[in-house]
DNA sequence: GCGACAG
DNA sequence: ATCTTGTCGC
């Protein structure tokens, strides 16, 4: 994929956090998508010590054979020196610089991409999903293994049980907390940009197998983390 | 002032 | 996130 050049991405945290109340107000919560043949799953993981940061980009066929099966129709991996100390709220501006690396690597451009982080789910509304969604001006979802913000009540024991995630003094719905799987923690699901919140849901329903990850999320994670199968 | 805090 | 051994369970 052609990348939009990166800037101004050793701001403060003051700077940063500006930066994000003037973003927040594009990212969409509606869907505008596109008919989905590719899904795309990032994640990213670092070196031991934490100075090299991984990018991992993959890219499944939709939909899987009668089996089930996805197919992998592209990954990549991307490296590159860390820029940004971990901060809770500006996860993106440690992440998303080496996520772009690794989708100008891409072959092919994905209808849709799922997240390791949250999208809307954050205090400024602008989480790594939604963040990187605006930049590449693709659908995102946000796909979390833990809560940022926001209140909850505990979700159904089946799966596809869910229950809303609300934040502010106006109890605004930012995200799902979604019982992927049977007796194991939930996860929490957040419209990225361009997808709405039911259709999040949907799209992460169906690409699950019989782990507690999305497969794209889940087979990104892999990679990015060094691990094989 | 005291907790909470994606990855 | 990463550093790490064994262990419980399908």
């Amino acid at each position: 994929m052609s990348i939009t050049p990166l800037h101004e991405w050793h701001l403060s945290p003051s700077e940063a956090i500006a930066l994000q109340k003037r973003l927040a107000s594009s990212v969409e919560r509606a869907d505008r998508l596109d008919p989905v043949r590719r899904i795309a799953g990032v994640d990213i993981g670092f070196e031991q010590g934490g100075d090299i940061t991984r990018a991992a980009v993959v890219v499944l066929a939709w939909p899987p054979s009668a089996g089930g099966e996805f197919e992998v129709v592209a990954q990549v991996v991307h490296r590159e020196p860390t820029r940004m100390p971990y901060v809770p709220g500006l996860l993106s501006f440690r992440e998303v610089p080496a996520a772009l690396g690794a989708f100008e690597r891409l072959e092919v451009t994905p209808q849709l991409v799922m997240v390791d982080g949250q999208g809307v789910a954050h205090p400024r509304r602008i989480g790594v999903a939604s963040h990187l969604g605006l930049w590449l001006d693709l659908p995102t979802i946000g796909v979390a293994k833990s809560r940022l913000c926001g209140r909850h009540t505990e979700p159904g024991p089946a799966r596809g049980d869910w229950t809303p995630l609300v934040d502010g003094v106006d109890d605004d719905v930012i995200g799902a907390v979604l019982r992927s799987r049977a007796k194991v923690k939930p996860i929490f699901v957040s419209s990225g940009h361009r997808v709405a919140l039911a259709t999040a849901l949907e799209w992460v329903t169906a690409c699950l197998g019989r782990t507690k990850l999305p497969e794209p999320t889940r087979l990104a994670d892999r990679l990015a983390s060094r691990r094989g199968e």
